[in-house]
DNA sequence: GCATTTTGTTTTGATATCAAACTTTATCGC
DNA sequence: GCGATAAAGTTTGATATCAAAACAAAATGC
């Protein structure tokens, strides 16, 4: 009789891809771990990512654009788009770097201080939650195998 | 003379955040891996997730997709969104349960499993030359560091 | 059985993400 | 200086992502 059998993958590589895929991992973690502190941060109106970017702004000299991506592993059209709901809610200002008129520094406000400092206590207690969870040295393994993936 | 400074979080808090959050490492690493292998899969006209996705479905009885979105770690309703893209090329079809007519299951079809047959074998290569850029043993370590991030 | 609750999925509206093409400003070669 | 090239950001169009609300079908309670 013949075969009615619809055609799939080879079950070898099927698992093969399904158990060692690092960038299935990775996205499969990244997803589960913004869910859970966009929760946290949900009372303060900020996404994960909003946060890690208000945090990055925290220096003497406001960054420019073009060093954020980067640090930030996105691309500059990224970035671009992520800053604007925080411009209207006048978290950060974006203004023109006076030596260099290409470039943009993101500043942030005072109020974006404010809103960070309540934010950032609330970050610390899920964050130890988090460590908390896992098995012992898992927390600083991961990190360490995270900040191998090169840009 | 007055403090002209304008506030910013404590230095301390900012390195703390920057060094030690998961979830930034986990974002950075994800959207870093996700360009790449979006790059590789391109000649196909896959993204990385839509890649995840269909090396999923190649089981004899087609998964539904409430059983889909906890494997890949994300919420329902992106689910339903991913699979738009690929049932308009007939990658996928999907299809009501007869017997529990909420449920949908997902079936690849013969153009999809030809597609995936090639694309594979390209992320074989990805991947090995991704991990053969890793010091040695931090493949494993990431792996199974991401894999315990439970939903 | 019928009303209630639960479960599986979709819709809606907002942010997130990237590549490619484009704009503006610096820099380089001469 | 000036023309060509490079660098920094933005826009556009597509997919990705989630929460909240809505929907439909199944299971449950009585």
């Amino acid at each position: 009789m013949p075969d009615t059998t619809p055609p799939l993958l080879p079950r070898e590589t099927v698992v093969e891809i399904r158990d060692t895929c690092l960038c299935l991992a990775a996205q499969r973690a990244a997803r589960r771990l913004a869910r859970r502190f966009d929760t946290v941060l949900r009372p303060f109106g900020l996404t994960n990512g909003q946060f890690s970017l208000m945090v990055a702004l925290n220096q003497p000299e406001p960054p420019a654009m073009g060093r954020l991506a980067p640090f930030l592993g996105m691309d500059p059209s990224t970035l671009t788009a992520a800053v604007k709901p925080l411009a209207r809610r006048g978290l950060v200002i974006v203004e023109p770097d006076p030596a260099d008129r290409r470039s943009r520094r993101l500043r942030i406000t005072p109020d974006g201080v404010a809103l960070m400092i309540e934010a950032a206590k609330v970050w610390r207690d899920a964050h130890a939650a988090l460590e908390a969870e896992l098995p012992p040295g898992t927390g600083n393994q991961l990190r360490a195998g995270l900040n191998t993936i090169g840009g």
